[in-house]
DNA sequence: AAATTCCTTCGTAAAACAACGAACAATAAA
DNA sequence: TTTATTGTTCGTTGTTTTACGAAGGAATTT
């Protein structure tokens, strides 16, 4: 392939990055954790997981670039919560991308190739 | 937290390796391919990729050690196809995992927190 | 004003990732 | 047997990630 191309559809960058943040269990914890109580603070979050406060900071960067959460900060404190639009887009791109490619299994007229 | 604990439960760990083996576009890319054609052999999913042949090699090692994809070999050529029972546990479980996550924004008897 | 609480940022070190070309199998073709 | 073809593995380089403690900022409490 030549180099002059643009690489990557803005759809797979997309599905990467949304990826890429969920690519830690600590960070799929802290969704979970999020989730489930709606919001919380950085403290609450820190209790309930294994890693140092710093630490915490930079995974809870990582999900904030991602878009999957947003931070309310209020000193001394700083409340999370997951973003839920972009939460819902997240979903509905994995949902359709495994959706596409399970999908080919059946338009093969039952053949099931590569065996 | 104590850390005698075992820090993620295999759900999360599960998600996490699937979400990584998704984080890099060309490995997104590497799966549309796949799907879309059944299978490929390493040299037709180079002529598409922006990637040397040895990077190619690696993408696809990531996406056979987290269970996505399947590699016949057969030199001098190698067949890779989607591992489809994977792929299914795969799309399950991201599935579910937005759900329950989007499920609270429900639960919470309408009333939206942390705006 | 000093001390405390809460969290982020900084500095740093170790590990993992991503990319490439070169070298290396393993078969097929000449 | 030599040459090609096809991929993988190796060695290397540079970047990114993950982790921590220390230091820093911002309000609140003492």
């Amino acid at each position: 392939m030549t180099s002059t191309t643009k690489k990557y559809t803005e759809r797979q960058e997309q599905i990467a990055t949304f990826a890429n943040a969920l690519g830690h269990p600590v960070r799929v914890a802290i969704l979970e954790l999020l989730a489930s109580q709606s919001c919380c603070y950085h403290g609450d979050l820190s209790d309930e997981l294994p890693i140092a406060n710093s630490t915490l900071s930079q995974h809870l960067k990582v999900l904030k670039d991602a878009g999957l959460i947003q931070g309310e900060i209020n000193p001394p404190k700083t409340k999370y919560c997951i973003n839920r639009q972009n939460y819902a887009v997240a979903s509905e791109i994995f949902a359709s991308f495994f959706a596409n490619s399970l999908d080919t299994e059946f338009t093969k007229d039952g053949i099931l190739l590569c065996s």
